[in-house]
DNA sequence: TTGAAAGCGCTAACAA
DNA sequence: TTGTTAGCGCTTTCAA
């Protein structure tokens, strides 16, 4: 039943008679008792900061589920909410009940320290990095992502009055690599970034922070938002302010979360293939992969309405 | 070490001693050899159709989580995304890993068909109901969420004009409960729903129903819309029209997602206490509850500021 | 090619 | 009060 019947030399009679039995006493395995003498679960674990618990990452849960299914394996979820205490009590849970490998996710791209209780497991990181660099991550190309959104707004035409919104915080990757290539594009376009609007990736410090800077008088030609909920609170300052998306005012964004698609004019966005991570990550947990590489997933444009070309001077 | 002493009478001594050599070698009980012998994994099950997968709905996997946590045990979350095949072998791979109880939970509140794999497991469902009513079930509130809406309108002093905009579709308890609920509040306030404004609840639709209903000149005092993301369609198309939230129309909504919070000015909401459902599902499930009761849970209101006074006529 | 036996790590029953 | 043993359901090794 194991499938191994040729190598152990299995008559055909009595394979079928046992597989027939078996099928007749609608037999199952006891994966316990198989676990406990042959020490493989065909169990993974994913470990996450706040992944379950916010609101649009759900795509990597999913992605988990499927690849995990998919080589019939399946998935205890555990997270932390940040909590080291919280995280090293799950895990110890996890290896009590012999789990094969850990998928350990954040929600914000970035690098981290893996926690003690995993040193000497099988680890694949997704969307974070391991500071000492020891196992095989999985991250998302923000550099690429970065070009993209400098590559819709020149083929636009946007030549100047192209600003970032959001701050390119210091312990995430995300911001400092996306503007990296954002610069890069612009640059190979021959132009450059106009500006800067620094806030928190939020909807109302991104309002509160572009109102304030649109009542100085300026009037930009673009706006590169580093998330989609600055998205919407560019929106809403533009609104109020009397511009238009993207007539007077094209934005770009990052993530394609729901929300780019809800808005109107719909935005455009680089999106965080959460679920392609995922899968890349239980394909490097479970069919071998152990060199510790930084795979990169690309991000997708998705490209919509709130671009169009630059109001006539 | 199972903390059994006093009842098996063993001496202080070689209690403290099996205690101090367990600490010193570092012991952990294998949990598979355990379960093998005890027929208890102290693991449980989420499965879900598409939760993980869906934006808003994290609340219900992180609150299983904690509540399972809490009580020592470890959460495995499946998916069907509506695939009847996909869910049976799911729960046949947790019925051969031996889990302790399954949580079965829909996104949307929703009378269900057990898969025939469940049948005489130990089961409860969340955020819906068996419709053979053969095992506990934890709800929300929706009818009193109804009429927590109808009860803000009237505070506010809206006595007409008020419009429930979505469809209270068939299949989902949710919309007719609310709606009841909303009527028989207004009722009590001596009034009554103004009319309806049928839509599917999602922004895009939202926004093209209400806009047409509103080019045909309807002034609205306030629109109760059956989920925020309808709310969002309503705040486009006032917006579109020149009509001011609160200042010329309030909106109340159901289920308060982060979204209730992003909107200018932010949204008064009903909120849907996911992580409460999910916390009272592993509690039932957990702690040996059986009879097939359904369990309401409240719907917390969340005043915002997209709630004032009717305008003066 | 098939059958028998050992043992994975634990708990529960029984004997001392 | 403590020590010994059987057995949970499987896989693997060894003997026939």
């Amino acid at each position: 039943m194991t499938g191994r019947d040729q190598q152990m030399r299995i008559s055909e009679e009595a394979r079928s008679r046992v597989l027939r039995a078996a099928a007749e006493l609608r037999y199952r395995p006891n994966l316990m008792a198989r676990g406990l003498r042959t020490a493989v679960t065909r169990t993974i674990a994913l470990v996450t900061d706040s992944i379950a618990s916010e609101i649009y990452a759900g795509g990597l849960v999913y992605g988990s589920l499927t690849a995990a299914a998919a080589r019939e394996h399946l998935l205890f979820v555990a997270e932390s909410a940040h909590d080291a205490a919280l995280e090293s009590s799950l895990i110890e849970g996890l290896l009590d009940r012999r789990v094969d490998g850990f998928l350990y996710a954040t929600l914000h791209t970035r690098d981290v320290e893996l926690p003690e209780a995993l040193a000497g497991q099988r680890v694949v990181t997704v969307n974070c990095r391991a500071t000492d660099g020891s196992v095989p991550s999985v991250v998302p190309d923000e550099e690429g992502a970065g070009r993209s959104a400098g590559r819709v707004l020149l083929d636009a035409g946007h030549r100047e009055g192209v600003f970032l919104v959001g701050e390119p915080a210091e312990h995430l990757f995300a911001g400092r690599e996306r503007l990296r290539g954002l610069v890069a594009e612009l640059a190979a376009g021959g132009t450059q970034l106009a500006g800067r609007v620094d806030c928190s990736w939020w909807p109302e410090p991104a309002f509160a922070a572009i109102s304030a800077w649109l009542d100085t008088g300026v009037r930009p030609s673009a706006l590169v938002c580093l998330n989609d909920r600055v998205a919407l609170g560019a929106y809403q300052a533009l609104a109020e302010h009397g511009l238009r998306v993207p007539a007077d005012v094209s934005v770009v964004s990052f993530d394609d979360s729901e929300l780019a698609s809800w808005l109107r004019p719909s935005l455009t966005s680089v999106a965080l293939p959460h679920q392609a991570l995922a899968e890349r990550g239980v394909a490097l947990l479970l069919d071998g992969q152990r060199d510790p590489v930084e795979h990169r997933v690309p991000m997708p444009l998705r490209l919509r309405p709130s671009v169009a070309a630059p109001r006539p001077a």
